[in-house]
Parts: structure tokens; C-alpha cells; sequence
DNA sequence: CTCAACGCTATTGTATACAAAATTTCGTGC
DNA sequence: GCACGAAATTTTGTATACAATAGCGTTGAG
């Protein structure tokens, strides 16, 4: 795809999201061209999509400024997550084929490894965790979910809901992972989906468990 | 907003809708220009929207052409208009007010008045129809939520499947739309989810009924 | 001193020109 | 006649210039 474009989106996607663009920063075309180094043409691209996934808002005036997300917000986040990943994994149920389960069997013997080196592996975790989750996705075989999940599942949030995580929180989602790789094996999709809604509604309290307030 | 932008995702989206551009179509940026009469940028923008939207697919090398949307594409949009508006349901029940309520009881009894005259307007009740679900969109306060069912909410497929009720249904669905107001006033989050899941499940297996092979 | 109206500036929307990439077509060798 | 490759053409990506519009400050009157 596209070189510019795609840069100017990760690089300014990470400006919002490790917090140096505040909420409520104005997101002004020129100045962020100047700082990825491109025209504001690639910039506007990368802009309409940060907007469609709601990292930006608009202004009355057609301005764009960073979005402002409060606890409600990402518990929203998780909600719709969880509602959209339990479809997916109960979609996954019916395709799953053999070579995607033993994927997901390796993957998931990788985050047992993780967790249960002596000092936990935490980043090794969050990497399988995502490929795991993601070769569930795949084999979902629906495009739309997976456009609908590419701008809900933030991979800052996720880490700092997982750097929260003792042992027994990691050890307790690699036993989660093993149940929906016994739901897939056994082609059941509402198990699947049940397990996976309870994976991502416990991760939603571990965050909010380490939220301020609320 | 931009007008010329707007105009342009209107008219390539009624270009797909209508079936003018038929699945596989190549959109070409410059033709498209032409057609809508303004330049390439806005044209752009419509396509990238299109392309979120999954109206466009993208070829390896970079080309846009028309989706193909198959009777399962069409199921798979169902399902998720089903999960998220019963989502949309049950937190608008949560949030509901006495004036949204008032609103919503005007909106039913309009349908009602539709599909009771000696002969239903269905132009009616597809318009009122839409305010229905629009208004508990809003109340249902969730931006994502809304960004999310706007690609999803196909008004041609609606009318593709209302068009095939008969009197009979067309009144189950004020029914059903009566039962929601009920849920609302109970403040019963549950209970309007689970009416407004299946109240899209039925204008699925309307639409499935009234397709031709599958 | 307050408020409104005007003009200026900043910012986005649109058009066009140019660069890069991909596809197609034509030619050449086998 | 077929396959491979290179050049030409088409198409998209990027940059820049221009137009339109919203926001803001200033100035003037009441």
C-alpha cells in the first residue's frame, strides 16, 4: 500500500496514543506534515481514517482535534469487543481447519512458555497473545469483522491491561485460550463464543481494576 | 462538510447500490471525476470512505473496483446489525428519558398509521421505520457504536426486504417496535436487546426468504 | 465598559501538476 | 506459435498552488 500515507497514519496514530498529542489538541494538517516529513496530502488520508476509527473528532468548524476517552469509552470498547470477538471465534468454530488449530495450539504452548518462564515473559505475551487472536480472526473469514475490529483493538490498551496481570491473570487467559481451542476442536460455536466473550469481559475488569477512578 | 466530497461519495455509492456499477467494476479515479464533474481529491476521499465501507475492494496493485456482495455478506451484515443494535438497545434503555420516549411512542403510532391504511405506505413506514432505529441510535449515546452501523445499515437492502412483507408482517414489525417502547419504559436493558435482536433476525430470514437460490 | 461588526489570518477544501508503480501491449527470440 | 521481456500507457500516489471558509482580533459606536 501506500508509503506516505501509511506512515503518516502509524506516526501520528502513536503521537495520540503514547499521549503526546493531549486530548483536545488540534490535529492541523500542515503542522503534522511537517513533522512526518510528507505533503498534507498523505497526512488528510491518515486523518480521515484516525477519524473513522475515532481517535479524532471534528469541530463545528471542520476541525479535527484529538479524541478524548474516558473510562466509559474503553469500557465501551471492550464491550463491542467482546461482542464482535465472541462472533468471530463462534464464526471460527465451523471453518477451523486442522492446520489453523495446531497454529493455534503452538501459539498458545508459546504463551504457556512465556508465562511460565521465571520472571514472566510479558512482551513475548502480548505478541503471541495477538497472533492468537488474530489467526482466530482469520479464520473467522469475514472481512467486515475484521474492519470493524482494526480500530477497536488497541494495542496500547491491551498492554497496559496485561503489564497489570500477575501470574495467576496470565496463567488463567492461557487456560482461557486452551478452552476455545477445545471449542473449535469440537466445532462448537457457541462454546467458542462464550468463552471468548468471558476472556475479553475479564480482561475489561482487570482494567478497570487499574483505573483510577470509577 | 465538504460538499463536493459528499456529493461524490453519494453518487459512486449510488453508482454501487443501483447496480450501474456492477461487482468487479473497476473505479477508476479519474473516470469517477469526471462523472461526479469535480477533481480527483474529493473523488479520493468518496473512495476511501467506500472503501472502509467495503463497498470497494482493493486488487493486489492498488485498484479499487465495485465488491461483490454475496447472499452470506448479506447474512453476515444482518448478524452484526442484530448484535450491535441489540447493544444499541439495551444501553439506550439505561439512558432512555421521557421526551426520547414520547418521541419514539409519535414514531410507532405513525408506522401503525401506515400499515393501516387500506393501502400500506410503505414509503412511510421505511422513512418513519428509519427515524425509529435512528432515534434510539442517539440515545443509545455511543459514537463508536453510530460509526459503526452507519456502513452497516443498508437503506437499499432495507427496502429490498420491506418491500417483500405483506400487511402482516409489516404490523409484527410495529409490534415488535411496541414491545421496544415497553422494554424502554421498563428500563429493561435485557429485555430490549433481546426484542431488538430478534426483531432484525426476522427482516433476515425475510430477506433470505425472498432471495433467490441458498 | 461592553458589544457588535468588520477585516485579517489561519486552516481546510479543491484542483492540478508531477512522480511512481503497475498493467498491457508489442516485439523478439526460441 | 509461444514465452519472455521491455517499452509504452494507464492508473494511482504525492506535492503544491489556489479557493473558500471559519475563527479571531481589532476597532468603533453606544
Amino acid at each position: 500500500m501506500s508509503s506516505a500515507a501509511d506512515r503518516a497514519y502509524a506516526e501520528i496514530r502513536g503521537l495520540i496514543l503514547s499521549g503526546d498529542a493531549s486530548p483536545g489538541t488540534p490535529l492541523r494538517e500542515e503542522a503534522l506534515a511537517d513533522i512526518v516529513g510528507v505533503s498534507r496530502t498523505p497526512v488528510r488520508d491518515a486523518l480521515r481514517r484516525l477519524e473513522a476509527e475515532l481517535y479524532a473528532v471534528r469541530t463545528p468548524g471542520g476541525r479535527l482535534e484529538v479524541a478524548a476517552w474516558d473510562v466509559d469509552d474503553v469500557a465501551e470498547m471492550f464491550a463491542l469487543r467482546a461482542m464482535l470477538e465472541g462472533h468471530a471465534a463462534a464464526r471460527a468454530a465451523r471453518r477451523m481447519g486442522p492446520d489453523v488449530l495446531a497454529e493455534l495450539t503452538a501459539c498458545n504452548a508459546a504463551i504457556e512458555a512465556a508465562v511460565a518462564a521465571p520472571e514472566p515473559d510479558v512482551a513475548r505475551f502480548l505478541n503471541e497473545n495477538r497472533r492468537f487472536h488474530d489467526l482466530i480472526l482469520a479464520a473467522s473469514a469475514s472481512a467486515r469483522l475484521a474492519t470493524m475490529l482494526a480500530g477497536l483493538v488497541e494495542q496500547p490498551i491491551v498492554r497496559r491491561t496485561a503489564t497489570r496481570y500477575d501470574r495467576s491473570d496470565l496463567a488463567r487467559s492461557a487456560y482461557e485460550h486452551g478452552q476455545l481451542i477445545q471449542a473449535f476442536t469440537a466445532r462448537d460455536g457457541d462454546w467458542a463464543r462464550a468463552v471468548m466473550t468471558g476472556h475479553i469481559h475479564r480482561a475489561l475488569h482487570a482494567f478497570r481494576a487499574a483505573s483510577p477512578s470509577k
